[in-house]
DNA sequence: TCTGGGGTCCTAGGACCC
DNA sequence: TCTGGGGTCCTAGGACCC
């Protein structure tokens, strides 16, 4: 049977990247970080071979780290981003029909290519990426996602599968001893909740949920329970998003560098995560119809509480100053001083595009609309400045009340791709 | 002292209507 | 006055993903 679709999986992407420009560090054990230095988020081969979990947090590790010789970089996002882009480029020449999945992964609709030899295919797609971004991938081809997402785990695993595996090209009982070897745990859709359940069920491996019957899989879990089990025997229920999916929603938020009960510090905070929040979506033509700010004390601690003000706008908006004002009037009233908070977010939804607001019964009159292009035209000046002479060279005087929740980077590399002065320099 | 950030979708429950 | 069923919309919370 011919394989639809090929998931490509950039390995331990984060580390990967930050190799790049670090060959020293092959063979070494490496980390990245979370913002704000909480926790690892990405490891290399060793250092998963020395037993540190992902989401390890810091602190409970510098000793062992330091033991170890574990070489750590704070998430440097802007690189990883542009890491990101270039391989998406590389895929984009070889098919259109890509859907870019998350920062390091993506599929490819292989039906419109002419591929005699699928592994030889992947092999090859696996080398010119290694040679032309430097970044090693692994490779799933299958019918379906989830047994691509399978695929790619196995191959990762596997030093004898050379990065790149075909389900589709094996036979039955090859196949079935790969989802035999699957914890059910580690197929795509079942978390750290769902895997309890299945267990109870008696389902332990991947083999096990394919054998489950779809109608039983809905009524326990729902319909992502029967999507599962008929994905895992070659029942498309997941398709390709070659345009990606229509954004929903634009979110921003940080834990603060250290807890505060200073309303300018958070005022601070909430202009700032609202200007990127909304410059985003400038970057995409959408304006939103409500924003909410968030605002958390430490959940780790007892007595969580969690402060949330909704804002509504009648003329949809992606105007900084606008959302902000709202945002902070909103939350001044319900701020309570006494609490010690530990993280903000800034959500922007209910996202019309620009085109789409064409009337509206507040926007149509000719005063209305023409203040909105103003504002918009403003703003957009702004991000062009901010483009070209980099972030906040113009910004909103509130987000300069305080710095004291910006957070901590203490081991970050430099922003090599994005940065004039921060390129590598040889010699 | 210190445990991420950014998303999507589903479900349950309440309000309200016919 | 009391009764039931069904539908929709909204919201909060939970589960999942990377």
């Amino acid at each position: 049977m011919k394989p639809f679709l090929a998931l490509l999986d950039c390995n331990n992407f984060f580390v990967s990247c930050e190799r790049l420009f670090r060959p020293d560090l092959t063979c070494r054990p490496v980390v990245v970080l979370s913002s704000n230095d909480g926790c690892v988020v990405s490891r290399s081969d060793e250092a998963k071979a020395l037993g540190i979990p992902m989401g390890a947090p810091l602190f409970q590790y510098r000793r062992f780290f330091r033991e170890h010789e574990v070489v750590q970089f704070s998430g440097n996002f802007e690189l990883y981003g542009d890491i990101s882009q270039r391989i998406t480029r590389l895929l984009s020449s070889i098919t259109p029909q890509i859907e870019v999945y998350s920062v390091d992964e993506s599929f490819l609709d292989l039906s419109q290519l002419n591929i005699s030899d699928y592994n030889a295919w992947g092999r090859a797609v696996r080398g010119r990426l290694l040679q032309e971004v430097g970044i090693p991938v692994s490779i799933g081809l299958a019918t379906t996602k989830t047994l691509a997402k399978l695929g790619t785990e196995v191959a990762k695993r596997d030093p004898r599968s050379g990065g790149v595996l075909d389900l589709a090209n094996l036979s039955p009982p090859e196949r079935e001893t790969h989802l035999a070897r699957m914890p059910v745990g580690d197929v795509w859709g079942v978390g750290r909740r769902l895997s309890p359940q299945l267990r109870a069920e008696g389902v332990y491996t991947a083999l096990d949920l394919s054998r489950m019957r779809a109608r039983l899989a809905q009524q326990l879990f729902g319909i992502h329970g029967r999507q599962m089990v008929c994905e895992l025997n070659g029942i498309r229920c997941h398709q390709l998003e070659p345009f990606g999916r229509v954004r929903q929603s634009v979110m921003h938020g940080r834990q603060f560098g250290e807890d505060t009960s200073q309303f300018a510090v958070i005022e601070a905070a909430v202009a700032n995560l609202t200007a990127r929040a909304a410059a985003r979506l400038r970057t995409e033509q959408l304006l939103a119809r409500t924003a909410v700010v968030y605002l958390d004390t430490n959940r780790h601690k007892p007595g969580y509480r969690r402060l949330q003000c909704t804002a509504g706008f009648d003329v949809p908006t992606a105007d900084t100053g606008i959302i902000a004002s709202r945002l902070v009037e909103a939350l001044e009233a319900a701020f309570n001083p006494h609490l010690g908070y530990h993280k903000a977010n800034v959500l922007l939804c209910d996202l019309v595009s620009e085109q789409a607001l064409q009337t509206n019964l507040f926007g149509r009159g000719a005063s209305a609309s023409a203040g909105r292009d103003d504002s918009l035209s403003r703003l957009r000046a702004i991000d062009t400045i901010n483009g070209r002479y980099g972030p906040r060279t113009v910004h909103y005087a509130s987000e300069d009340l305080s710095a004291a929740w910006r957070p901590k980077r203490q081991s970050r590399s430099p922003h090599y791709t994005t940065c004039w002065e921060e390129l590598p320099v040889i010699g």
